[in-house]
DNA sequence: ACGAGCGCCTGTCGGC
DNA sequence: TGCCGACAGGCGCTCG
C-alpha cells in the first residue's frame, strides 16, 4: 500500500465525523481503559437508570429495561460491526451510534446536556451518558449479543477475514460495489466514509459490479479496506482527550468531503456523485469506470 | 436479487 | 437580517 502521508491536507470545516468501526473501536477503548480524569467503566455497577427519549430504548420496552438494568455491573466492553457491546452481569447492553450518538462519561455535578437521550447512573459519583442529537441511536439489553448482531457480515480486520473470502463473497452477489460494502450483512462495520476512501485507495470506482472484479482488484480492495480501518484506529487512538468529535482522522480524508481538490495521487479534482442515494467522492481518473 | 424511495431526526447552509 | 426549504446520513422497511 503506498499511502503519501505528508501530502495529505486539512479538511475544511465540517468537524462532523460519523461513527463507524474505528470510531467505536476507540470509543470501546477508551470506555475499558479510561483516560486522563476518566475512570474505567469496567467493574461499575448501574444503580438508576434515566431514560429521556423512550424511542432510543429498542427493547425491552423502557420499565422492563429499567428494572433489569439496575444492580447490574460492567463486566466487559466489546465491539462488533458498528455495535458497542457493554457485557453486564446479566445480560448485553448494546449501543449503535447511527449518525449523531456519543457515549460520555462524566461526573454526576456535570449539567444535563440537551441531547442526552439515556444515563446510567453508577452510585459512585459518575455516570454514563448517551448523547444523541438527532435521535437516531438505539440501545438493547438483550439476553445474548447475538440477538441484535446475528445478521451482521464479517469483522474486516480479524485474521479470518481474508482476501479470497472477499473475493468469493463479491462472486456471489451482482450488485454495486459501494452499496454492497456498506451493507452490514454483507460486511461489518464500513460506513460512508471509510467506503469513499478504501475505494480510492484500490482504485476502484462506487459502481463496478461485485462480480466483476478480478483477483487483483480484490487483492487491493480487501488490503484497502484494512488499511483504511487501521489507520482510523490509530488516528482517533492517537488524541488525547478524544470521544470521536475532534478526532483527528477527518484531517486525513483522501476523497471524502474533498470534491473539487485536487487528487493526492494525479491531482485530478475530486468528484461528488450519488451511489445508493449517498453522497459519493471519487477521483475521476484514478477511479475509472470500465467501459 | 437488486435497488430506489421513504421515514426517522435535527443542525446547518444556501437562496431570496 | 431572517425565514424556509433542502440536505446530510445509517438502517430498516416497502415496493417494483
Amino acid at each position: 500500500m503506498h499511502t503519501r502521508v505528508a501530502a495529505w491536507v486539512s479538511c475544511s470545516t465540517n468537524n462532523w465525523i460519523m461513527p463507524e468501526l474505528p470510531e467505536i473501536e476507540t470509543i470501546r477503548n477508551v470506555l475499558i481503559r479510561g483516560k486522563e480524569k476518566q475512570p474505567s467503566i469496567i467493574g461499575k455497577t448501574i444503580v438508576r437508570a434515566e431514560i429521556l427519549w423512550e424511542r432510543t430504548i429498542a427493547t425491552p420496552p423502557v420499565e422492563e429495561f429499567k428494572d433489569w438494568i439496575v444492580e447490574r455491573s460492567i463486566l466487559n466492553v466489546r465491539r462488533r460491526g458498528k455495535y458497542l457491546i457493554l457485557d453486564l452481569s446479566d445480560g448485553c447492553l448494546i449501543f449503535h451510534l447511527r449518525m449523531s450518538g456519543d457515549v460520555v462519561i462524566e461526573k454526576v455535578d456535570q449539567e444535563i446536556a440537551p441531547h442526552y437521550r439515556l444515563i446510567l447512573d453508577f452510585g459512585d459519583g459518575w455516570r454514563l451518558a448517551f448523547d444523541d442529537t438527532r435521535k437516531f441511536g438505539r440501545v438493547w439489553l438483550v439476553e445474548n449479543m447475538v440477538e441484535v448482531t446475528h445478521k451482521l457480515g464479517p469483522e474486516p480486520l480479524i485474521p479470518e477475514f481474508t482476501s479470497l473470502m472477499l473475493y468469493q463473497m463479491l462472486k456471489s452477489h451482482h450488485r454495486q460495489l459501494k452499496p454492497l460494502l456498506m451493507d452490514q450483512h454483507f460486511l461489518a462495520g464500513l460506513g460512508n466514509i471509510y467506503t469513499d476512501e478504501a475505494l480510492h485507495v484500490a482504485r476502484l470506482h462506487p459502481l463496478i459490479r461485485s462480480d466483476r472484479l478480478n483477483e487483483a482488484q480484490v487483492k487491493r480492495l480487501w488490503s484497502a479496506i484494512r488499511h483504511v480501518l487501521s489507520e482510523g484506529i490509530e488516528k482517533n487512538g492517537a488524541s488525547i482527550d478524544w470521544v470521536y468529535k475532534g478526532g483527528e482522522f477527518q484531517n486525513y480524508f483522501r476523497v471524502y468531503h474533498r470534491a473539487g481538490k485536487p487528487c493526492l495521487n494525479c491531482g485530478t479534482p475530486i468528484e461528488r456523485l450519488v451511489v445508493g442515494q449517498r453522497g459519493t467522492h471519487i477521483c475521476p481518473k484514478c477511479q475509472a469506470l470500465p467501459d
